[in-house]
DNA sequence: AGACTACATGTAGTTCATCTACATATCAAG
DNA sequence: CTTGATATGTAGATGAACTACATGTAGTCT
């Protein structure tokens, strides 16, 4: 499933693993690729833009490292980005009550 | 809720609607609002251009009709257009359980 | 009779989250 | 030395959504 899927949602699975602890941005493409049991497969073209826009919310901060010789950028979740978090948590929860009431699943 | 929050399944919507009977742009548009319990509240410029899409990949077909004076477009699920349905339930289940994978829910 | 709302159909231009295609850099494996 | 994995990205294109507005007809209220 590519992120066109589950538009609207990325921001959501960003914070949710980012809630697991901080992670570089290589390390959450991988962790919502193994989460999702293989089913996610993102760009890093679709990642790294929205990790952008939610440090620029205020949603995570980043921090420049160097592992195994290599720049990441480490990014771990705000108080604002808990906030955003339990939003997106509760706009989730609205789809599938409006799907399920439509859809009858 | 607006069709952002639902982006991708608003055919999938539509259809299981038409599934329930044919109607008119504006009957499908009310449906959706009272069978979400007023949480969907899709405008007429987001619905419209579905259904011609939908119509122009042969989902759906429509014929013109008159009711009480004015012109109706009424649409009816075409055979495509079961296909098309279950796809579209299929691809909300991986949603939900790419999701539920994800979030823990 | 006129204003307003509901019932009907739309279209145009804008927005922006996604895509693909690439780019650069460094380490590990063969 | 080459290739793949691990890292970071950006640019331009795409298309499903939005808002704003348009036209037309019937019903309701004053």
């Amino acid at each position: 499933m590519d992120a066109d899927g589950i538009h609207g949602q990325l921001d959501t699975l960003i914070l949710a693993t980012l809630k697991r602890g901080e992670a570089h941005g290589y390390a959450i493409i991988t962790a919502l690729k193994e989460l999702s049991g293989d089913r996610l497969d993102l760009p890093s073209g679709t990642v790294y833009p929205a990790l952008r826009r939610l440090e620029r919310a205020g949603s995570i901060s980043g921090t420049w490292t160097v592992g195994e010789g290599r720049r990441r950028r480490v990014y771990a979740l705000t108080e604002d980005g808990l906030k955003a978090l339990e939003k997106g948590l509760g706009d989730w929860r609205s789809l599938r009550e409006v799907m399920g009431a439509v859809l009858g699943t």
